[in-house]
RNA sequence: GGGCUCGUGGUCUAGCGGUUAUGACGCUUCCCUUACAAGGAAGAGACCGGUGGUUCGAAUCCGCCCGAGCCCA
C-alpha cells in the first residue's frame, strides 16, 4: 500500500533491476510465430567506449515509448541491444588501456583483447542503459566485433560479390600521413591554419608566353598533372589546348577548360596535382590524367620530386619556394587563414593517395534507393526529405575498405601470378585470410599455387549496416544452399530509431544492404530523434564546455522525470535540456503517487465491489466515458508517435477531470455513505488502475511501484506480475451524458472560485444554488451538492430569466469570408459602428442579408433575480447563500 | 558555399489559412480544505524571429533576411 512520500531513489533502482532478474521483457520466441503481432526494434548499437550522453538518454527513452506501448497494445516485442565495438574507437581504448599496438598481434588475437577491454566498459554501458529503465530484452544482445557478427559481415560482402555488386578498383583514398593509414571522410574535420599563399610565374611551351598560379601547396609542383581554366574566362580562356611548363621540375602540362574552377581566387588558373584537394581527384577521374605521386604514405617526397626526393613534405615546400625565389618564379607570397582537413585522431592534414579498393556498387540503383526510402513510414514525415536529397545527390560509390590492421577482415586472398581474386567458402567463415589459408590449392583461373591474403579491412559501416540481418538472425544454410533466418518473423523490422544526424549514412547504408540481401525494405517505420540542446539552445560540446551528463542529472532528479521531460517535444525536433522540464515531471510523479494514495484509501485494500455499469450514478459512468474517450486518443497519438500529446493529456485529464472533479466528489461520497458508496469505490479503482496502465510507457518506475502495491496478482513461483505486461486498456463502452456532465463540473468550478474569491473554505456550506445546464443535470445534482457542501441544489427546467443585451455579432468567417469576398471590410465597419439590424433570425448589414448560419449573436447576461449569477461556460449558476 | 529542419508570453511547448493563440514551468494575490501548500483558486504576461508578398482574411502559404541545429562541400 503506498504511505509516505515516494522514494525515487531506491523504488527506481530496485524495479530496474527486477526488469533485468525476472526477465520481464524477454523475447517470447514461442508466442511470436505471427510476424504480423510481434513487434521488433533495431536500435543503431552505440560506441560503448564513449560516455552515456544526453542524446543516447533521449533516444533510447523515445524509443521505449514505443517498445513499451507496442508491447502492451499489441504483444510480443523484440528489443534487443547492440554494443558498436568494431571501430577506430574501441581499438584505440584497447591500446591505450593494455598500452599495447595493434599492429605487434595477429589480427585475431588483437580483436580478442578488443572484446576483452570492451567487456568492462561493456557492463557500465549496460548498467548505465538499464539506469534510464529502457526495455532492452538482455538475453539479446551483439556486439559488431564478435565472431558471429563477423560471419554475418563477411557473408554479407561474399553475398553482394556474387551478385556482382562489388568491384576493386585503383582509386585515390583519404590517408594520413602521420598515422600511415587510409582514413574515412568521417574521421577527418575541418582545422583553421595560418598558411601562405604563393603566387607562382608558370611558363607556356613554345612561348613567351606565362601566367600566374595561387597555391597554398608548392610542394606539390612536381605532381602537377594539369592547368585549369574556366570555359567562361574571357582573359585566359585562349590558354586551353596549349601545355604549361611546371617551374624548377620543368615537365608539361596540358591547359584544360573546366567549369569547377573558382575564378574568384587567385589568379582563375588553378594547377591540378596528385593530389591536393578533392577537386583534383575529381578532375583526375573525368579528364583521364597522369598520375604523379609525389608524397609517399610517410609524408616524404618520392622521386617525382628530383632533388627533392626524401625530404618531408612540409620542409620540400620550403625548400621549393627559396629555390622559386632565387628563380625568379616567385611573384608573391602573403600569409593566409585557411580550412584544412585534418585526421580527427592526431590532427595532421590528410594526403590522398591511390590504393587498391573494393567498393559496392550504389549509383547504378539509386531510383531503387530511393523507393525503398519511401517504402517506410517516417516519424517525423518531413525527415524523409534528407533521405532523399541525399541519395538523389550521390556521386560515389560506396567505398568499403579500410588500410587498418584491425577490423573485420575481407574474406578474400588474391593469386599471386594473376591477380585473380578468391572468396572464401561461406562454411568457413569467419576467416582471416592473414591467418587462414585460401579454400583452394591452386587458382582457378590459372592455375598458379601462391595466393597474396588481402590485408584489408571492412569499413565498420559495412558492418553496424547490417543490424537488422544481425538481430533476425541471418545466417548461410549450406546443406539447404540458401540464406535463412533464425527468427525470420522478425524481419521487416517494425521500427528504427535513430537521430536526424545519421539518416544519410547509418540509415541508409542499412537500408542498401538489407534490400540487396533481402529485396525486402528492413524497417517498416523509422522514428528520427532530434539532438539534445543546452538551455541556450546550442549544441552540447566538449570544446564548449556545456555538455550535461545523464549521470549529473539522474543524481538529482528520478529517471521517471528524464523520461517525462523526453517526452517534451515533437519527434524530429530537436530539445534543449531545461531543469524546469524534469521539476514538471517530479511533479506529475508527486501528484500521481499522492492520489494514489488517497484512492488506496478509499477504495479499502485491493477490495473492489463487483458492480455492473448500470449500477453506478450517473457521474461514474461519465467519468469512466470520458476515459474511453481519452484511452482511444492516447491510443491514436501514441501510433502516430505524438508523445508530447501523450503526455500532456493524459496529465491534464488525470489532474485535473480525475484528480480536482471526481475524486474530490468520490471522496466526500465514501466518507460520508454508510455503506462507503460501492459504486464510488468501484469507478475509483477501475479509472485508476487504468490511469496506471496509460503512465505505465512513460513513467515506467511510478507506475510499476503503484501497480505492485495495488493491482499485481500475487503469483508464488511465477514470473512476476508487471504493469508493463499487462495490456493496454480497451475502452470500457461505458455510455454516458456527456454533456450534463460537463455541465455539472463546470457548476462544481464555479462554486469553487465562488468559495475561493470570497476566502471561504472550499467546504464552507452554501444555502441553496439553483442550476441550469445542457443534458440531465439532475442526474448529477446529488453529487455536486455534496462535493460543494449546498444545503439546497435545484436544478432548473429551463434558462432562469436573464436579461441579455446584444454585446455584438460574430462572423462565422470560414462562410462569410468565401461568399461575400472583399465586401466583408465593409461589413465588419458597419458592424463595429452597430449599423444594422437583425429581422426575422437574419442580419442586414451594409447592404448584404446575410443568413442565420452566418453569424452568432454575443449576449450579455444580467442577472436581477434573487442570489448571485455565477457564469460558467457551460452552465448558469445562481448562488442564495443567506449568511 | 549547398541541402534539410526549427524560431510562438521570462522559459519550454501545442496550434500549421478564419480560435478571445494551447498547456506546462516560473511570477503576483488569496486560501494550511484530514492525498498532495512540492496543493488549490484567481491573475499578470505573446503585435506568434524580421521583412516583403499571395488572400476578403496569415502564427499558419510563398520570397528574401537574421538566429539556431544537423548533414554535405
Amino acid at each position: 500500500m503506498p504511505s509516505g512520500d515516494y522514494d525515487p531513489e531506491t523504488a527506481e533502482a530496485e524495479w530496474q533491476r527486477r526488469w533485468v532478474d525476472q526477465e520481464t521483457y524477454a523475447y517470447d520466441a514461442e508466442a511470436a510465430t505471427d510476424p504480423n503481432t510481434v513487434f521488433s526494434v533495431d536500435s543503431p548499437p552505440p560506441t560503448v567506449s564513449g560516455d552515456l550522453h544526453m542524446g543516447h538518454l533521449y533516444g533510447f527513452t523515445l524509443q521505449d515509448f514505443v517498445a513499451r506501448f507496442e508491447r502492451m497494445h499489441g504483444g510480443t516485442t523484440f528489443f534487443p541491444f547492440g554494443y558498436d565495438d568494431n571501430g577506430i574507437a574501441s581499438e584505440r581504448l584497447t591500446e591505450d588501456e593494455l598500452d599495447v599496438r595493434h599492429q605487434d598481434f595477429e589480427r585475431r588475437e588483437f580483436q580478442r583483447k578488443c572484446r576483452e577491454v570492451c567487456a568492462q566498459y561493456e557492463q557500465q554501458f549496460t548498467e548505465s542503459i538499464q539506469g534510464l529503465g529502457v526495455s532492452v530484452d538482455w538475453n539479446h544482445t551483439y556486439q559488431t566485433i564478435e565472431p558471429r557478427v563477423q560471419r554475418v559481415s563477411q557473408l554479407s560482402f561474399i553475398d553482394l560479390y556474387e551478385q556482382g555488386r562489388e568491384y576493386r578498383e585503383k582509386a585515390p583514398a583519404i590517408w594520413c600521413p602521420d598515422c600511415e593509414t587510409a582514413i574515412s571522410q568521417v574521421e577527418t574535420e575541418d582545422d583553421e591554419q595560418d598558411s601562405h599563399f604563393h603566387d607562382i610565374a608558370f611558363g607556356v611551351a613554345d612561348s613567351d608566353e606565362a601566367f600566374t598560379i595561387s597555391t597554398t601547396r608548392p610542394e606539390l609542383l612536381p605532381a602537377c598533372v594539369a592547368v585549369f581554366v574556366h570555359p567562361n574566362d574571357d582573359g585566359n580562356r585562349h590558354l586551353v589546348g596549349e601545355s604549361a611548363e611546371i617551374p624548377l621540375f620543368g615537365h608539361e602540362v596540358p591547359i584544360v577548360a573546366d567549369e569547377r574552377v573558382d575564378t574568384e581566387t587567385g589568379s582563375g588558373i588553378v594547377m591540378c596535382c596528385t593530389f591536393g584537394d578533392r577537386n583534383d581527384i575529381e578532375w583526375y577521374q573525368v579528364h583521364d590524367l597522369d598520375l604523379r605521386v609525389a608524397i609517399d604514405e610517410s609524408g616524404h617526397m618520392t622521386e617525382v620530386a628530383g632533388e627533392y626526393e626524401g625530404l618531408h613534405s612540409a620542409d620540400a615546400g620550403e625548400a621549393i619556394v627559396a629555390d622559386l625565389d632565387e628563380a625568379g618564379a616567385l611573384l608573391d607570397r602573403r600569409p593566409i587563414e585557411h580550412t584544412v582537413n585534418v585526421h580527427e585522431r592526431c590532427g595532421t592534414s590528410v594526403e590522398f593517395l591511390v590504393t587498391e579498393q573494393w567498393y559496392i556498387r550504389m549509383l547504378d540503383r539509386a531510383d531503387e534507393y530511393l523507393d525503398a526510402g519511401r517504402g517506410m513510414e517516417w516519424f517525423p514525415e518531413k525527415m524523409f526529405t534528407r533521405y532523399e536529397h541525399w541519395v538523389e545527390g550521390l556521386q560515389w560509390d560506396w567505398l568499403i575498405s579500410r588500410q587498418r590492421s584491425s577490423g573485420i577482415p575481407f574474406p578474400v586472398w588474391y593469386c599471386a601470378d594473376c591477380d585473380e581474386t578468391v572468396v572464401a567458402e561461406k562454411a568457413d567463415l569467419p576467416v582471416d585470410p592473414l591467418s587462414d589459408e585460401p579454400p583452394v590449392d591452386a587458382c582457378p583461373a590459372c592455375g598458379h599455387g601462391e595466393f597474396v591474403p588481402e590485408d584489408d579491412v571492412l569499413d565498420t559501416w559495412a558492418t553496424s549496416s547490417l543490424t537488422p540481418l544481425i538481430n533476425a538472425g541471418w545466417d548461410w544454410d549450406e546443406e539447404r544452399g540458401e540464406y535463412t533466418m533464425e527468427r525470420p518473423e522478425l524481419y521487416r523490422f517494425d521500427v528504427r530509431p535513430q537521430g536526424h544526424d545519421i539518416i544519410s549514412f547509418w540509415l541508409f547504408h542499412t537500408v542498401v544492404k538489407c534490400y540487396e540481401h533481402t529485396g525486402e525494405v528492413p524497417f517498416r517505420e523509422t522514428l528520427i530523434n532530434g539532438m539534445v540542446l543546452d538551455e541556450n539552445r546550442e549544441a552540447m560540446s566538449k570544446s564548449k564546455g556545456n555538455v550535461v551528463l545523464p549521470a549529473e542529472v539522474l543524481a538529482e532528479y528520478p529517471v521517471d522525470a528524464a523520461r517525462y521531460w523526453a517526452a517534451g517535444s515533437a519527434v524530429g525536433d530537436d530539445l534543449p535540456y531545461k531543469e524546469e522540464g524534469l521539476r514538471a515531471g517530479e511533479k506529475l510523479i508527486r501528484k500521481l503517487w499522492n492520489a494514489s494514495k488517497l484512492v488506496e484509501s478509499l477504495v479499502g485494500g485491493g477490495t473492489r465491489p463487483d458492480l455492473a455499469h448500470d449500477d453506478l450514478r450517473e457521474l461514474d459512468r461519465w467519468l469512466l466515458a470520458e476515459l474511453d474517450d481519452l484511452t482511444e486518443t492516447l491510443t491514436e497519438q501514441f501510433r502516430r508517435r505524438e508523445f508530447s500529446k501523450v503526455r500532456d493529456d493524459l496529465r491534464g485529464f488525470f489532474w485535473h477531470t480525475f484528480c480536482d472533479d471526481y475524486l474530490e466528489v468520490a471522496k466526500t461520497r465514501v466518507r460520508e455513505a454508510e455503506d462507503d458508496d460501492p459504486a464510488a469505490r468501484y469507478t475509483l479503482s477501475v479509472a485508476h488502475e487504468r490511469f496506471l496502465t496509460l503512465f505505465a510507457p512513460m513513467l515506467a518506475h511510478v507506475a510499476e511501484e503503484l501497480w505492485q502495491d495495488m493491482y499485481a496478482a500475487d503469483r508464488p513461483g511465477e514470473a512476476f506480475d508487471s504493469v508493463h505486461l499487462r495490456d493496454w486498456p480497451e475502452p470500457l463502452g461505458v455510455e454516458a451524458d456527456h454533456e450534463a456532465g460537463v455541465a455539472a463540473m463546470s457548476v462544481v468550478g464555479a462554486l469553487r472560485r465562488y468559495k475561493s474569491e470570497r476566502g471561504l473554505p472550499l467546504d464552507a456550506a452554501v444555502d441553496r444554488v439553483e442550476v441550469y445546464g445542457e443534458g440531465d443535470l439532475a442526474a448529477f445534482a446529488d453529487d455536486v451538492r455534496g462535493v460543494m457542501n449546498v444545503g439546497d441544489l435545484t436544478v432548473l427546467e429551463d434558462a432562469p430569466e436573464i436579461e441579455s443585451a446584444i454585446a455584438g455579432i460574430s462572423l462565422d468567417y470560414a462562410q462569410v469570408g468565401p461568399q461575400f469576398g472583399e465586401t466583408v471590410g465593409d461589413i465588419e465597419a458597419a458592424l463595429a459602428r452597430e449599423e444594422y439590424e437583425l429581422v426575422d433570425g437574419e442580419l442586414r448589414v451594409a447592404g448584404e442579408t446575410l443568413g442565420a448560419d452566418l453569424f452568432e449573436v454575443e449576449r450579455e447576461r444580467r442577472y436581477s433575480g434573487d442570489g448571485e449569477l455565477l457564469q460558467p461556460e457551460d452552465a448558469v449558476v445562481i448562488v442564495h447563500d443567506d449568511a
